[in-house]
DNA sequence: CATACCTCCTGAACAGTGTTCAATACGTGG
DNA sequence: CCACGTATTGAACACTGTTCAGGAGGTATG
């Protein structure tokens, strides 16, 4: 039972998951663990660092690869379907976006799907100087939603307010709408 | 010398703009003010409330009044102008963009400017049903890119990398391009 | 066998955080 | 003078991330 950095890492992504990131204390990761505080800075140098591990994790199961076609066409569908599969990994993930947004800005090459959305949108045609700029601009977006997504749900989690049972929540079509906008306006002749 | 809310509002800024959200904690304040922890806790509920009306301070010079005319295409500037003052404003405080995402979320009619800001991309011309998605949009938009900017301030102040040290900052016009992107792609008929 | 070494973990401490609350002072109206 | 609201103190509570001397545990070397 030898405690490993991918044990850490895992009970953390697993913490969060059904906690939420204020829950997410080293002290609470020790106890999850059976193992004292100090022993979780020999397997990681910062509460940071395992953060963004946890944000690699989060992103893990979704493909990073960019297809080989350069088709304009195809890779506007690709960048949806890359982008809408980063918002539904993270939207079940309680302070999901908090974690990537940390973890975007202190090592942003720990998350390979970023990088390979902006090689998509290069490739989708938006000009060169101007992918790392819309790259941006739709994990904004994501990150974004995913938020408003969460908070949405904590509030009426709080309050007894279970109107709209039905169907996927609002926040699906927002975002799909504000993703064609981006991409709308970033393909335009300029 | 008594204390108000104000006062303790106005400090929390200062010291939000000179030393950042980090030394921004309820003891530094008391310090500030000469007074003890417990004091602050007469004029504020929480740490949470305090924050908010920072935020609404931070956008406090900053005109929410919505012009009259319904002419779209004046409109569309004057949303240029105004998330441009926005951004303007927030770029100089540290860790602004966290304490209006606070704020936002937490009384979002606590921020004036933020619903101008709506209520012009409705003029401007977006759906009405989706004014309060391009709002988002926007808002997340100008968020990011104050954070980013930050960011890449904090990086250049830690390295001695002080390259470019002529011009604007890049990021403005990063930023400007996402707000044609946005205005563009939200503006299209569809 | 014994000694050294390296890996892994404990136990305790340090300095800080937000928040609460009894007790106390201050100032004004009865 | 006395009482009553307003305002503040001082101390405590339960946390937080991080560090570090010390001690097991195992493996390799003299």
């Amino acid at each position: 039972m030898a405690l490993t950095r991918e044990h850490v890492v895992g009970t953390a992504v697993s913490v969060l998951r059904d906690f939420g990131l204020a829950d997410l204390s080293m002290r609470r990761l020790a106890r999850e663990l059976d193992v004292q505080v100090g022993a979780l800075y020999w397997h990681v140098k910062n509460k940071q660092e395992l953060l963004v591990d946890v944000a690699a994790q989060l992103l893990g199961d979704i493909p990073a690869e960019v297809p080989r076609s350069p088709d304009p066409a195809t890779a506007r569908t690709a960048v949806v379907q890359l982008a809408t599969a980063i918002r539904s990994a993270l939207v079940p993930v309680p302070d999901s976006a908090e974690v990537i947004q940390l973890a975007q800005s202190l090592q942003p090459a720990a998350l390979a799907p970023l990088t390979g959305l902006r090689d998509l949108l290069e490739t989708a045609g938006v000009g060169a100087g101007h992918s790392a700029w819309a790259q941006h601009l739709v994990l904004n977006h994501i990150l974004g939603s995913v938020a408003a997504e969460q908070e949405r749900a904590r509030l009426e989690s709080v309050e007894g307010d279970p109107a709209a049972p039905g169907g996927p929540p609002l926040g699906a079509e927002a975002f799909a709408w504000g993703l064609e906008v981006i991409l709308d306006g970033a393909l335009l002749p300029r």
